[in-house]
Parts: C-alpha cells; sequence; structure tokens
DNA sequence: AATTAACTGGAACGCATCGATCCGTTTCGG
DNA sequence: CCGAAACGGATCGATGCGTTCCAGTTAATT
C-alpha cells in the first residue's frame, strides 16, 4: 500500500472490522481504474458503484473524495519519481532518458487522471510531487543533451513538452486511437530528438 | 461571413433592425472567441457578456447554444479542410505537406474548442465536415509517402496522430507552454517524420 | 414628434448533477 | 446471542446549466 493512500487510513485507534478494510480496499482499486478511465472529475457514485459498495460506505472508510483522488495521484506521480531517479543509474545518457521517456508516457497514457493531473489540471495539492519529478526529469534531459546525445538546439522544457505531446487524444478526426499510438508516437518524437 | 453562420440568420423574411445586425456580429465575434480560449462548454452566460449583451438578446438572434457553436466549429473546419485542399496545388509533395502540417497545427493550438472538436470531443453534428479534411489530409499525407519524403514505416493515420499531438498542453508539471511550444514541438516531429 | 413593432437586459424557471449526510437495517466478532 | 460497528441508498443543499419570459427601451417610419 503507497504512502498517501496508507495516510488516508492512519490515526484509526484500534483494527477495523473486517469488512471494513476489505471495502477499502475495493475502494480503492476503484478509485484507481476510475481515475485511470475516467480522468479528474470522478464521482463519488462511480467509484462506490464499481467498488460495489454504497456511498455511506465510501464515506466511513474515506475523508472525502478529493482526499482520495489525491492520495492516489500522489502515489502514481512519486512512483514516476522513483522511476526516474532509478534511471539515472543507467551509465549511458542517452539509454538512461529514452528509456524513461518510454515509461513516462506509457504511465501517461494509461490513466487520464495522470495526465491531466501532470498537465496542470486542477488545483489538487500536488505541487511538491511534481515539482520532484520535475526535477527528475530535468537532470535526465540534461545529462543526455550534455552527452550530445539531444539536439544542442533545444532547451530541456522543449524536450519535456514534447515528450508530454507523445499521449494521443483518444480519437483524431474520425479515427481511434490504437493502443499502442502512444508508442508510435514516441518513436516519431525520439528520432526527433536524437543529435546527429 | 462563413455560410455555416449565415446559415443561422437564413430564413429572416426581412432585414432585421441595425441594432439588431450589430449585437447578432457581436454575438458570433464573442462566441468565437470563447470556442478559442475556453473550448467545448463554453456558457451562454460567458457569450452574452463578452458581447456586451444580455441573454434574451443572445436567443433572439441565435436559435440554441448548440447551433452557434457548431456553426462555428464547422466553418473553422471546413476553412482549414479548403488549405489542406490548396496544398496539394504545390508541386512538391514534401513542401506541400510540410507546409499545410504548420497549418493544421497552428490553427489547433489558437483554438481549444476546434482542438477538440477535431478530438472526438463531443457528439456534435461535424460528422461530414471532420470526414472532408480527413480525406484532404490523407491525400496530403499520402502523396508526399508515395514520394519518399515521409518514412516508410508509418502508415497514414500514423502521421495523422503524430500531427496531433504538438499541440501542447496548456501547461506540464510546473511549466507553462511558450506561446510558440506547438512550433517547437512540430519541428521535432517533423524531424522524426522525414525519411532519410 | 408621434407611433409602434422590434428589440433589449436580466430575473426567474426547470432540470440535472454533484459532494456529503443521515438513518433504518444488516453483519461481524466475541 | 448481543452490541457495536458497518452497511446501503434515499435525501439534502448547493451549484450551474440552457432556456424562457416580460416590463422597459429603442430604432425606424409617417
Amino acid at each position: 500500500m503507497p504512502a498517501a493512500v496508507d495516510a488516508l487510513v492512519a490515526g484509526n485507534t484500534n483494527r477495523p472490522r473486517a469488512d471494513a478494510q476489505r471495502n477499502f480496499q475495493r475502494l480503492v482499486a476503484a478509485a484507481r481504474a476510475a481515475v485511470d478511465e475516467q480522468g479528474l472529475g470522478v464521482t463519488t457514485r462511480e467509484i462506490a458503484h464499481r467498488a460495489g459498495v454504497g456511498l455511506g460506505t465510501l464515506y466511513r472508510r474515506v475523508p472525502s473524495l478529493d482526499a482520495l483522488v489525491t492520495a492516489i495521484l500522489a502515489d502514481a506521480i512519486d512512483e514516476m519519481t522513483a522511476r526516474a531517479a532509478g534511471a539515472l543509474d543507467d551509465p549511458d545518457p542517452w539509454r538512461a532518458f529514452a528509456d524513461f521517456a518510454e515509461v513516462f508516457v506509457q504511465l501517461r497514457a494509461s490513466s487520464r487522471g495522470l495526465h491531466a493531473a501532470l498537465s496542470g489540471g486542477a488545483g489538487l495539492g500536488l505541487d511538491e510531487h511534481v515539482a520532484g519529478l520535475q526535477e527528475a526529469l530535468r537532470r535526465l534531459i540534461c545529462r543526455a543533451q550534455a552527452a550530445g546525445s539531444i539536439r544542442a538546439d533545444l532547451d530541456w522544457p522543449d524536450v519535456l513538452f514534447s515528450l508530454a505531446s507523445a499521449i494521443p487524444a483518444v480519437r483524431t478526426l474520425d479515427l481511434a486511437a490504437r493502443a499502442d499510438q502512444w508508442r508510435r508516437n514516441l518513436a516519431i518524437i525520439i528520432t526527433g530528438l536524437r543529435a546527429g
């Protein structure tokens, strides 16, 4: 159980009943799926329905909708940050960058909520988490560029924006995006970023 | 006055009063600006306020909010289609493609509403207009690819999706997009699309 | 200048949806 | 088998929407 979601149940003096614990897990899982599929703006009813639980139960297990969604997003962002930090262990600057770029795009493409949160979507209290991710990304990008692997005529925000742009819309004109459309987009962008 | 917006006032037997005509123009201009800046989901109050007009006036000059927004979008799409068709006059397949790509991205980047409408945003009655644009784009792309200018390992929807992806989010992480961010994105993508 | 039909602004209506609460009922655990 | 804990979902109050309505105003015509 990730940190922020865990903190939602902190302060409970004694262990809750078995069904209460089970319902909490279900609610978190349902909320994660709903945030992934529908983005920010998930409703309490949607989450409760997915969890197979009533509205009363949701509010008995969770302080508020905002707290639940924010906790889920905070954990998702922190996990991504950890992966970015881990990528710096790769001694090859370009490979570290390119490998993490794939993670960055894939995770965002698979969660509308995460994508929206990282696109400055709402005024949730995620600023510190976002700042951590941004710093890790900046290091990854600047190291690859200093090594001469990324075109020198770009600054690092350019690179960041181009990566963020790789996430495709669900539809474009009459065409539905394929499941791996993000990968096709990213391949084009990575080619365009590479120096030489 | 473009075709679809014009059609909103068709059927008026005799010329309306001068203030009525002026208010209609103001409403259309206000609605265009609002759709550009705020996307679909503009409200009647927002448009009326921008036009410096009351709600009653809006509904006296326009049949409904949907009709107004749809007409504006239809005209915007049709104008883009005309530009795409015009690009085919350029004998150089690559230059025709690249030049229109710039128009395509710039227009979408400057109008959230148009961008949303072309991203399958809402169930407005724009299918035929969208289909026309798509066909013009397909021709441009396929011609450039047949000429060997676009990488051969992509299909034309890949190219279309990558162009649509060039429109940046307003923010990414803590960074605000610069006014020309779309151009920087597009430059990277164009490089990645080019064969050789 | 007088007349009147057209036009105007904005309060108000009806509806939909949301987060959150409340309470009669059910279920777990000792 | 009992009581505390938890349950479901009707319900509340607030919000925001598109649209209508009407008392007052204005532009065109005579």
